[in-house]
DNA sequence: GAGCACTGC
């Protein structure tokens, strides 16, 4: 095999196996369930985080933040709330908050801890996200999601109802998270009683903690307000392996390793970090295809793909336990570096790329661009392979390669479109954004592209306050600013009710489902099956079509005959529902054009509507016949998606939702509009550019 | 003729 372990004498020598000895079948038996004799109390004071229990406990009587380093699987995210709660923290009414990233993690937990504390989820113990709010007075645990937690501090600016927040998987550096550590660090100054709690891995532990310590003083250490504790883990050594020349082509090569694993290494099922869905459909045919040369008495290769856009049944096979002599091979996406954790993974090939969306500030545009992993990164895919038994984890580059990757991945608010950011930070009385304490502050180019967006909105005026009304709403509405515009203004232009339902089904994801191995462009039943729904006009009137076709069906079977995501289509009504809400108390009157005009008035309002918050992003047909486009804005050059329902239709004008660079720059989400909009609607926008018209 | 990594309010 062409991977050379460290410290071995040579590539695929005998000494790289010392851990076939440990793998005994018996060991396979999955690592939770020989523990599932032990009484809950037991099972929680075999966690590695017990034995530093009142340690914890001291640190956080002592110290405003306390820093925990700990590794998957100690413990850390169940038990220190509860340890927190038997201390006293939530006497008085005060509640103990924990923030995660992710919806699933904060459902999750919540209902474990509420299990082990013998409790109905919702009473002592319950978790808030959004749409679900499963809380009552008695609530003294709470898991939230960390969006959650910084829209509170709008009702409530010193979060005065907690004792303690713990700032869970803080080192993923989501961009709430990133948001809240600089609001949180702003309360600490007012509130002394409040105890900060943050969670990370190791090579983040030292930034948080400059970040946090308030001490001024460089000698005395005794006047800390900040302090690291580490926790150890409950992992099985994993071997790393890196590949002993560079890899010219990991996709080849990860299934070449497949089948290197296959056919020396004991049972085990195989993990494969690749970027994307191309990728991942290749490795899994060809993975079919070459497993059908193996002997007839080896074991059967069952490959999977995973990525988010499966279908609830294609993910269910992912879960389900390898059948007797068959090894799973899992070929995902980077969703199973954290958002997924799969069970029985004894061996991960890491090709040592990840896709990752890249803001530009210059184009206003959104790029999705492959980039080398972060050696965090690399850390935690290896660690995937040693959930039940000592695992391996190959390396798809060489180990020098791996030494000049970056420590940490750049976290999201250095790359992200900073408007919402600006607005809510705004919203809390902080009018200086520049000047915000971030834990790692944004380039401020960035910065200024969001601040001129948003001038240009109106939300804010020459001095960059928010404006009254339309500032505040903005800010207070759970969407894009330019989202947020075409639904305040909706009322004026008297289509709110379609305007609401576009809005409702563009803040889901995939409505159309690409059913996995099928172009969805040339098979003709899926063409045909959305081609009913298709307007000339564009795609948000057809996504308008969908929605309202939907509503009265609201079937499973309905959504599957016809190639539609039922469960985004259902989060969509829940959406519609709660965007209404904020309408109403905008007192934004809900009126339907297509109620009141004809279809072709009814049609140009909710264009013009339309036009009304997204006129910087518009752009004109080249007029060399190429199909392409420019913006007016800055006269980059775009593409229109061939999903689009305007692709191949040659538009002249458009405005778009969104543009996302692959190969090219592509629109997405596009709608016709007549030029002399543009200047009507913004004329403070265009009215320099109303030659651009010729 | 070409295609979206992953979250969140």
């Amino acid at each position: 095999m062409a991977f050379w372990k460290p410290g071995t004498i040579a590539p695929g020598s005998a000494v790289d196996r010392d851990t076939e000895n440990e793998t005994d079948k018996a060991v396979i038996a999955h690592a939770e369930q020989q523990f599932r004799h032990l009484t809950i109390k037991q099972q929680r004071e075999r966690l590695p985080v017990f034995k530093l229990r009142r340690e914890l406990l001291y640190l956080i009587d002592n110290y405003q933040t306390v820093i925990v380093v700990g590794q998957t699987g100690c413990g850390k995210t169940t038990q220190i709330p509860q340890y927190l709660d038997e201390a006293g923290w939530t006497t008085n009414g005060k509640q103990v908050a924990c923030t995660q990233p992710r919806r699933i993690a904060a459902t999750s937990v919540a209902e474990r801890v509420a299990e082990e504390k013998n409790c109905r989820l919702g009473s002592e113990v319950g978790y808030l996200i959004r749409f679900e709010d499963q809380t009552s007075q008695q609530t003294r645990i709470k898991y939230m999601t960390d969006g959650m937690l910084f829209r509170e501090t709008m009702i409530d600016p010193l979060l005065s109802r907690y004792s303690v927040i713990m700032i869970d998987e803080a080192h993923e550096r989501s961009l709430y998270t990133d948001i809240l550590l600089g609001v949180i660090k702003k309360i600490q100054k007012k509130r002394s009683d409040l105890r900060v709690i943050i969670s990370s891995a190791t090579l983040d532990a030292e930034a948080f903690y400059r970040f946090f310590n308030h001490n001024t003083s460089t000698t005395d250490k005794g006047k800390d307000t900040a302090t690291i504790i580490s926790l150890e883990g409950r992992m099985y050594p994993v071997d790393i392996l890196y590949s002993d020349k560079p890899v010219d082509d990991y996709v080849e090569k990860s299934i070449q390793t497949v089948f290197d694993i296959h056919t020396k290494e004991p049972a085990g099922d195989i993990l494969i970090f690749l970027t994307g869905r191309e990728e991942i459909d290749t490795v899994v045919a060809e993975l079919y295809e070459r497993s059908r040369t193996l002997p007839e008495r080896s074991m059967t290769l069952m490959p999977l793909p995973l990525y988010a856009g499966l279908t609830s049944e294609e993910q269910l096979q992912i879960f389900q336990p390898t059948p007797p002599h068959s090894r799973k091979v899992i070929v995902s996406t980077n969703i199973a570096e954290a958002s997924v954790t799969l069970e029985g993974i004894v061996y991960v090939i890491d090709c040592g790329f990840v896709k990752v969306r890249a803001y530009n500030p210059k184009t206003g545009m959104e790029a999705l661009v492959v980039t080398p992993v972060s050696k965090a990164s690399a850390l935690q895919r290896a660690g995937r392979a040693g959930r039940v038994r000592p695992g391996k984890a190959f390396r798809l580059y060489t180990e020098e390669t791996y030494s000049t990757l970056q420590d940490t991945s750049i976290p999201e608010i250095q790359r992200s479109n900073l408007a919402p950011v600006i607005l809510q930070l705004k919203a809390l009385g902080i009018d200086n954004v520049l000047r915000f304490d971030f834990l790692t502050p944004p380039p401020a180019e960035l910065m200024i592209r969001a601040l001129e967006l948003l001038y240009s909105l109106n939300a804010l005026d020459d001095v960059g306050r928010l404006t009254i009304p339309l500032g505040i709403h903005l800010a207070e509405f759970p969407v894009d600013p330019m989202l947020g515009k075409i639904l305040l203004a909706s009322g004026d232009f008297k289509c709110s009710e379609e305007i609401v339902s576009i809005a409702a089904i563009l803040s889901v994801q995939k409505v159309f489902i690409n059913p996995s191995g099928k172009s969805t462009t040339k098979d003709q039943t899926i063409l045909d099956s959305r081609r009913k729904f298709w307007v000339e006009e564009g795609d948000h009137l057809s996504l308008l079509n969908v929605y309202n076709a939907f509503i009265k069906h609201k079937s499973g079977k309905w959504c599957h005959d016809r190639f539609l995501n039922f469960k985004a289509l259902s989060r969509a009504i829940s959406i519609r529902q709660q965007l209404v809400r904020y309408l109403k108390r905008f007192k934004v009157p809900m009126i339907s054009a297509l109620k009141h005009f004809d279809n072709e008035k009814a049609s140009e309002q909710i264009r013009k509507c339309l036009t009304s918050g997204y006129f910087a992003q518009a752009a004109r047909a080249e007029q060399d016949g190429s199909g392409r486009f420019r913006t007016i804005r800055d006269n980059v050059l775009l593409s229109i998606h061939p999903d689009s329902v305007l692709f191949n239709r040659n538009p002249q004008w458009v405005v778009f939702h969104e543009v996302v660079e692959t190969n090219q720059a592509y629109m997405r989400d596009l709608t016709v509009i007549e030029p002399d909009w543009l200047t009507e609607l913004a004329p403070h926008f265009y009215e320099f550019k109303g030659d651009s018209k010729k």
